[in-house]
DNA sequence: CGCCAGATTGACT
DNA sequence: GTCAATCTGGCGG
């Protein structure tokens, strides 16, 4: 497998969320794998995004993470939901990729007995749900992801797919631009 | 300590 | 489509 490098995740947020589609997601949980596809993304800023963590009344450790060393897992809760980001962004600035939904590839049973779903488009199809079925929480905050040694890790994975994006979901008060990602009719996107 | 918002979810009309 | 439950950290008293 080939891990992405600390590089990967040197850029500016928007292009690490657009190349973070179609990468595999490996959740290592003893000696078991689960692995999954990389179907749906949200690119974050600083300060100057207000829909970011780190925008005013945010948790301490999330406003420094995000301004800090890049290629690391950031949790936190939302609304009882675990949400899984990666630390991304250029030298300087601050930002993070939110992983919004996958396409399990391999480990399904032991996801499902983490959450029950009604069938297998349901298990991971939203940033609360995949958290939930690979077993993600707050212990892996701040876990390096270019280690295959890790908790998370990303390695390369598909590359013919149709790219789309929207504005992002469920934030307050979002920014002009667009900067969900998705992978165009994947029926493991989110609604 | 109590109150409130929030990058959500699931159950229901 | 609507709506309430869920948890944590920040903030005011």
């Amino acid at each position: 497998v080939k891990v992405l490098k600390k590089s990967f995740y040197q850029k500016d947020p928007k292009e690490v969320a657009k190349s973070l589609l179609g990468k595999i997601l490996v959740r290592r949980l003893g000696d078991k794998q689960l692995k999954a596809v990389i179907v749906e993304t949200e690119a974050y800023y600083g300060r100057e995004d207000p829909a970011s963590r780190a925008a005013l009344g945010a948790p301490k450790y999330c406003v420094e993470m995000l301004y800090g060393d890049i290629a690391k897992a950031l949790v936190y809760m939302v609304h009882a939901n675990w949400l899984f980001n990666i630390v991304a962004h250029e030298p300087g600035k601050a930002g993070a990729v939110l992983i919004r939904a996958v396409r399990p590839i391999e480990g399904i049973e032991e996801m499902t007995k983490h959450r029950k779903a009604k069938n297998v488009f349901d298990l991971t199809n939203g940033p609360g749900k995949l958290t939930r079925a690979l077993a993600i929480d707050r212990s892996l905050n701040g876990v390096d992801v270019t280690s295959q040694e890790s908790e998370v890790f990303f390695c390369e994975g598909i590359h013919s797919f149709k790219i789309a994006s929207s504005h992002r979901i469920g934030v307050r008060k979002d920014l002009k631009e667009k900067l969900r990602f998705f992978i165009a009719e994947d029926p493991f996107v989110s609604r």
